[in-house]
DNA sequence: TCTTGGCACTCCCGTGAGCAGAGTGCCAGT
DNA sequence: ACTGGCACTCTGCTCACGGGAGTGCCAAGA
């Protein structure tokens, strides 16, 4: 069966006063907080054709309705206004990233500004190295047989990894595979590194070859192949907010789950450009956030995204309102970056 | 009134049984449980005592006794036998720890690792920079009027950031800061800096004065005065064994704690040369760590101290393995951080 | 055909009573 | 100084009960 527009009004009302009361909602108290225009028994109809479609349930026989996953999916998808931030928020946020001066700080400034405006939980993942180019790459001896690789990317992102040498190598021999290494690869983008590197060692006079080789794999493995990805996390606190009611019981999994990087990046990291990307309970792949719902989207200076930053929390969120923070959010801090 | 030795043994009983089973203990119960060689009325008169002076309480007439933060802290301080780890434990630390690359990636290892063996929340401080001296600073230019200045310490810490400089400069004379900073403040240990930067700048020709002020300036600001320290948390989700009923009732001052990095740094970062700190419940000066335990330790290459590492947990917990735990992994971060 | 008022029904939840169980405090006896 | 016995207290569980909220259905009306 179709839905109405009635019908998509009234589910569109009980979203909204769940969320706001976290109670089920029921036919009478839904026609006296909004203007229907129609009695409770035409509500309980709707209801019950709202119910067999999937998009609410009863808690038990005789409660009110609750939103499920699918009920939220087509709110968010056809029946959310969008909410503008209040100028009270935009000043917040211009305030709080303004005084950033650095990356670990800009990315710090803003895990934090998300949780304390969505109040929830935050993730900010770092520029990504793979959508980097390299700026510079410096190598530094820390003894005759030790070098500090350290990588400047364009994205203001800095990697420094410990090579060891085969053998004693003099500081002259450094600073020319400082040359060459950089005229190699400095403006390249990261993804684009693994040839060039291969490259700079076949280049190599034999007798320097074991120290490049060194140096090449250590480029490889640490920096390109595995993917090194960092983000930052907070607001872990107001996933107490609500009680125990939200998540089903137990915080347990979605601690859990917060407590691995892999599956965090795969919530925030996989972005597309300007897209904002909702998952809503069992629509996420992680068994363990089956409770939760997770507002992510990409950031990057002007219309290029090197990474993903969002928001998770209960299925029971303010949607239009979380979407609008993140985005804003995400908006912000493409621009501080873009001025770098 | 002075305890005699069968009272000591009658408060370790309680807490080692409460420990266990996170239930008020009885008399009965106990004399089953334990070699005391008296009767169930002989131990409750000794609780009686106990209770007098505040080691033990009744969470309701005529329920068990449970320790009180008192009786906790008598029972590490004089009662409680050093627990050696198992074969299995020392095999498991050094697997954990053994492929590490890298100080972030120890650091990184080191608190799950703890997190995991103690089944509670971990904390590791990054080496300390007041601790550490500076082996080598680097000046990376960016642009002609920005520089990166990449400072490495003797603890395999790599702090950097951006210098804005007030004009061009041109290579020849970054090479020539890159030098003198050097030359000046290569293995010194930092919290001895701020002199020798100020010496620095004064030393400097009139022309480049402006350009080795900036950089001073930042070196000062950001990595002596602003001690910046970092950390790493893992095992969040432990808070919730036991349900809701350790932290009387609510995850939420605990998890809020956790979010303050200037929290936890008081709380592992103060450390004695080779002590094992304790705080149990009130004892801590952070309000909503009242109904939680602290653990912690200082650790470095040999008996040097460069930074903290601890646990946290509910004041029920088993202290005697958690001190071992804590103890021995530290040594073998130490140990680790030896080698480099 | 859609809407509405009425009505019986279901289920939750808070309250209070009753009861078993665990644990204590005290006392008198050894 | 220790012990067994006994009365007492308090919790936690179950059960019954009633109020309240909300529903589903039906017949009547627009």
């Amino acid at each position: 069966m179709p839905l109405d527009d009635r019908k998509l009004e009234v589910l569109r009302a009980i979203v909204e006063d769940y969320v706001a009361t976290q109670e089920p909602v029921g036919s009478k108290a839904l026609v006296e907080r909004h203007q229907l225009g129609v009695s409770p028994a035409t509500v309980r109809n709707d209801m019950a054709v709202l119910e067999e479609e999937g998009y609410i349930r009863q808690p038990h026989t005789s409660a009110g309705r609750v939103p499920t996953d699918a009920g939220y999916r087509l709110f968010v998808d056809r029946l959310s206004r969008i909410k503008a931030l209040s100028p009270a928020e935009r000043r917040a946020i211009e305030r709080f990233l303004a005084g950033a001066v650095d990356l670990d700080d800009v990315v710090h400034r803003t895990v934090r500004l998300l949780a304390q405006l969505t109040r929830q939980v935050a993730v900010v993942q770092y520029p990504s190295l793979s959508r980097s180019s390299v700026r510079h790459l410096e190598l530094v001896p820390i003894s005759t047989t030790r070098l500090m690789l350290v990588m400047i990317a364009d994205t203001g992102r800095v990697e420094q990894r410990l090579v060891e040498l085969p053998g004693p190598t003099d500081s002259d021999d450094v600073l020319d595979m400082r040359r060459k290494v950089n005229a190699k690869l400095a403006g390249e983008r990261l993804a684009d590194a693994p040839p060039l590197v291969q490259a700079l060692v076949d280049e190599c006079a034999p007798e320097k070859r074991n120290t490049m080789t060194c140096v090449a794999s250590v480029l490889l493995e640490t920096l390109v192949e595995r993917s090194d990805e960092r983000l930052a996390l907070a607001g872990t606190a107001n996933l107490t907010r609500g009680g125990v009611l939200d998540f089903q019981g137990s915080l347990r999994p979605v601690l859990e789950a917060l407590e691995e990087e892999v599956i965090l990046l795969k919530l925030i990291g996989e972005v597309e450009p300007s897209t904002t990307r909702v998952r809503i309970g069992d629509e996420n792949e992680i068994d363990n956030l089956r409770a939760a719902s997770v507002v992510s989207t990409g950031y990057g200076p002007g219309t290029t995204i090197v990474g993903g930053l969002g928001v998770l929390g209960p299925t029971r969120m303010d949607y239009p309102g979380t979407i609008a923070t993140v985005r804003a959010v995400a908006r912000y801090v493409g621009d501080l970056l873009a001025q770098n």
